[in-house]
RNA sequence: CGGGAUUUAGCUCAGCUUGGUAGAGCGCUUCGUUCGGGACGAAGAGGUCGCACGUUCGAAUCGUGUAAUCCCGACCA
């Protein structure tokens, strides 16, 4: 492919809205093009890597008896009225209507079509299991698209959905998948954590996710050198407490004027924020009621309250902090920054961290705005319904699996889900059995963010000078560069090894621009293919430079011995890219 | 949803305080020299200063509104 014939704007600086280092590079790099907030184009160079990102998937997909469709991306509401998405999914979903008043949708996501045609073809579970899957455009109203191709309002994705008689059946399409997946990132030579999580709270039975650690990323990752890894919403960590032996002091009120939060607190009452109680309340409610509860939890002041523990223990889907109006009509007026057990009445369910049960003499807000009690205990002062683990971890804590706890951001890039029946019952996706009885089909749901990819690769392969890409989804195998096409021998030499690499099966881009040599090396390392062929002075004697990108290794070679030479090192690269991932996770 | 910032040439920015209808570097075009790590010289092209309304004889500049883009935060009582 001739650099004449392609677009690459390549820039000397980024744009000034650009932050994340993929978002920048990528720009630079002559990539992407944003054509608006949350929207970009893919230039020829992006493109390339996300065909081959995409014939990757693809390959081991299919090796996991996947069999690709496409789904319509424009679509209608009615079967996400059934399962209540239309309303439910939030602002995030792209509604319009069509010319005769009909409520549409741009997808998201796809379970409520694959349902139904599986629904309307499949009647008996001689045709399953099916792996069905698309590569394709979703539409999400991100509130706020940013970092590039890292959240945005329109990306590709890679959604399959596994569709069995029973959960024997979903196990093994589920572990496949997983397996696929593991393989697909390793080939891409990327670091991930894979994230067990147990059931959620909406009718599945498990599910992965796979994270690329970066800066960037929105996920925290919880995890340890012993291999644990967890989202912070589901993170355990040993308890450590120890019962505190002291004697019972006598209920005191203090004032605590201009106390609102816990460290204000602590440092008027000369308290350590440990042996202080912080009090949240908050209004829990299910799906299609209407009437929240308001429930109240408490944690030490040095910890922070995990909403995700809190909603499992009380069985809400919802949980929200309550609005000031709340909090003033169930506790007398009081205010948040004095929120406290003591006196709270029945009508209020009040959960405490474990860590709060071997608090002897604690202090805590007293329902009054500017006092706090102090030598405050358990069943003497107030009531607790249940004890739990209902706060977040630290870094340091010990994990279940007794190494030491450490966060890093990462990058969500997939994942797998056992869906169970939720879509089948409502939807009417039944088979008969080999009873001859209608089943409701047990699905699963899997996705590999394709763009985001992208973003994940390049925050974990850039220089100073560039993009370094992985061999396996770079845009170009070589990169042939003859370092002045005015000089006939370097030219000719330079198309014939092009053509010479290319017929031997690599993906070769040849630099035939009339650019001077040093630009040609600066955009040659901004671009960040794995390996450059310099052809120049030396070409007369039919003598050309090799130059790994990630390495700088440079050798010469001669022309005869070009093509032997770049698979040997194409081929180390590769599993120099692949072994460097193993060791990581 | 809350807060902050920005918007002038393809990119990075200056000009605005003290109104007089626009500049630099890079990039782009042409010619010449140069030619293995972002060359040099000469001559050019390119902008209704985000948009609207207002103030004014006159607005990139002042005022009001609006839009777009980016960042941060989203309740820890």
């Amino acid at each position: 492919m001739k650099q004449s014939r392609m677009l690459i704007p390549t820039l000397r600086k980024a744009p000034s809205d650009a932050e994340a280092l993929s978002h920048k590079m990528m720009v630079r790099a002559g990539y992407i093009y944003q054509v608006s907030a949350g929207l970009w184009a893919y230039l020829p160079l992006a493109q390339r890597v996300i065909d081959k990102i995409e014939n990757l998937i693809r390959q081991e997909v299919n090796k996991a008896g996947g069999v690709e469709t496409t789904m319509p991306g424009l679509l209608p509401a009615d079967p996400w009225k059934k399962t209540r998405r239309f309303y439910t999914y939030g602002d995030n979903l792209f509604r319009l209507k069509d010319r005769r008043k009909r409520d549409m949708l741009l997808g998201p996501t796809h379970e409520e079509t694959y349902t139904q045609i599986i629904r309307d073809t499949v009647k008996s579970y001689k045709k399953l299991p099916l792996l069905l899957y698309q590569i394709q455009d979703k539409f999400r109203d991100e509130d706020r698209p940013r970092y590039g191709l890292l959240r945005t309002k329109e990306f590709i994705m890679y959604d399959g959905y596994s569709f069995t008689i029973d959960r024997a059946g979903l196990d093994k399409e589920y572990d496949a998948q997983a397996k696929a997946y593991r393989a697909i990132f390793d080939k891409m030579g990327l670091n991930y954590k894979v994230i067990y999580a147990d059931s959620g709270t909406i009718g599945g039975t498990g599910s992965q996710e796979f994270s690329a650690p970066a800066p960037i990323g929105e996920d925290t990752i919880v995890y340890t050198d012993g291999g644990y890894a967890a989202n912070l919403e589901k993170a355990t960590s040993k308890f450590t407490g120890k019962q505190q032996v002291a004697e019972e002091q006598e209920l005191t009120k203090k004032a605590t004027p201009g106390a609102h939060s816990v460290d204000e607190a602590a440092e008027s009452l000369g308290l350590d924020a440990s042996q202080i109680v912080k009090s949240m309340l908050y209004m829990a409610s299910k799906d299609g009621e209407d009437k929240p509860e308001p429930v109240m939890v408490l944690m030490r002041g040095n910890d922070e309250v995990n909403e995700t523990k809190v909603a499992n223990e009380v069985d809400a889907d919802d949980l929200r902090l309550a609005s000031d109006d709340e909090i003033a009509k169930l506790l007398n007026g009081a205010h948040a920054g004095s929120l406290g057990p003591v006196g709270v009445g029945e009508n209020v369910t009040i959960l405490a961290d474990n860590y709060v049960k071997v608090l002897v003499n604690m202090a805590m807000g007293a329902n009054e705005d500017g006092y706090h009690y102090v030598n405050a205990n358990i069943d003497r002062d107030f009531r607790v319904d249940k004890f739990g683990d209902f706060r977040n971890v630290q870094e340091g804590e010990i994990a279940p699996d007794g190494m030491p706890i450490k966060f890093t951001n990462g990058i969500e890039i997939g994942h797998i889900f056992k869906l169970g029946t939720l879509y089948s019952q409502i939807l009417g996706a039944q088979v008969l059995n080999d009873q001859g009885r209608a089943t409701d089909v047990v699905m699963g749901c899997y996705g590999i963010g394709v763009s985001r990819l992208l973003s994940a690769v390049v925050e974990q392969n850039a220089d100073e000078n560039g993009l370094v890409w992985p061999t396996s989804i770079a845009p170009f195998d070589i990169h042939v560069i003859p370092v002045n096409v005015k000089k006939d021998e370097q030219m000719s030499l330079a198309t014939s090894i092009t053509e010479e690499l290319e017929k031997a099966g690599y993906d070769v881009l040849i630099d035939d621009r009339k650019e001077r040599a040093g630009v040609k090396f600066a955009d040659s390392d901004l671009i960040g293919i794995p390996l450059r062929v310099t052809v120049g002075k030396k070409a007369s004697d039919g003598i050309v430079e090799l130059k790994l990108r990630r390495t700088g290794e440079t050798i010469e070679v001669k022309k005869e011995e070009i093509v032997n030479t770049v698979g040997i090192l194409l081929k180390q690269a590769a599993n120099d890219e692949q072994s460097k991932q193993s060791s990581n996770e």
